[in-house]
DNA sequence: TCACAGAATGAAAATGATTGTCATTTTCAG
DNA sequence: CTGAAAATGACAATCATTTTCATTCTGTGA
């Protein structure tokens, strides 16, 4: 653990959530942890070979980075205002185990959002 | 439902699985059905509005699209070699619609995808 | 303390997928 | 047939990520 993943972590934990490498580059300018883009990068490699972090993918297929063992949930997004409520999941994560492990998958991590409209919009 | 977009989905369904934008371009290049590569995105980003294909997303970030099933399901994907397994998602639509009518929203759908390492990635 | 090998750093260039532009071609209703 | 609108594709632009490579740091043995 050298020094630029650790000025990454604390970008990482002052975030709260996922960041990208872009981004978590921009908010270390902005302070005084001035660091290179590239070194952000290998930061986030190696965190990732650590399992230190972990990596998913915006719909644009950039790769977003958030802490491990933050607190894990879901969103429930109103279509039309944008409203969220997160949801604690557990039903869901079993359901993710169960299926992964039948199939032989291991590793296993997964993604899931509800989307409606909230009861403001669907008036 | 356009020319181009029946030679996509002719490409794909030779291809009987995954593939990306260039892959469909390379395969249409060798045949007869020669296609533009920006037009190859284009029929892919319509199929995928009318909800024809999937996109799915390589470890790398690429994107890789395949014909959807006409039946709602989800998909149980390996970061590694891109194996997949679709799964019916009965608990799941449950859980989405108990959460979201618990809040007070209407109109729902969701999303959700459950990712790992398939068991010849996972040695 | 000094010298030096190897690791770490970052600026700049390279890569590669995807998207934007725009002039040209095709389609098709009137 | 004719003009407007849609479709097409060559090419340029964008943007995240990776590579390169010269420079700076760091620790260790003399
Ligand atoms: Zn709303
Ligand atoms: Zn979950
Ligand atoms: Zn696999
Ligand atoms: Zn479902």
């Amino acid at each position: 653990m050298n020094k630029s993943e650790t000025k990454v972590l604390v970008a990482l934990e002052r975030v709260g959530g996922f960041a990208s490498a872009q981004e978590i580059h921009r908010i270390l300018q902005r302070g005084s942890q001035s660091i290179g883009l590239t070194t952000v990068y290998r930061a986030l490699q190696s965190l990732l070979n650590d399992k230190i972090v972990d990596l998913l993918r915006k719909d644009d297929g950039e790769a977003i980075y958030r802490l491990c063992g933050e607190t894990h949930h879901h969103h429930l997004v109103c279509k039309s205002c944008g409203a969220t409520v997160e949801i604690e999941g557990g039903a869901i994560e079993k359901w993710a185990k169960n299926i992964a492990t039948q199939h032989g998958y291991t590793d296993i991590g997964h993604m899931a959002e509800i989307f409606g409209l909230c009861s403001k919009c669907s008036t």
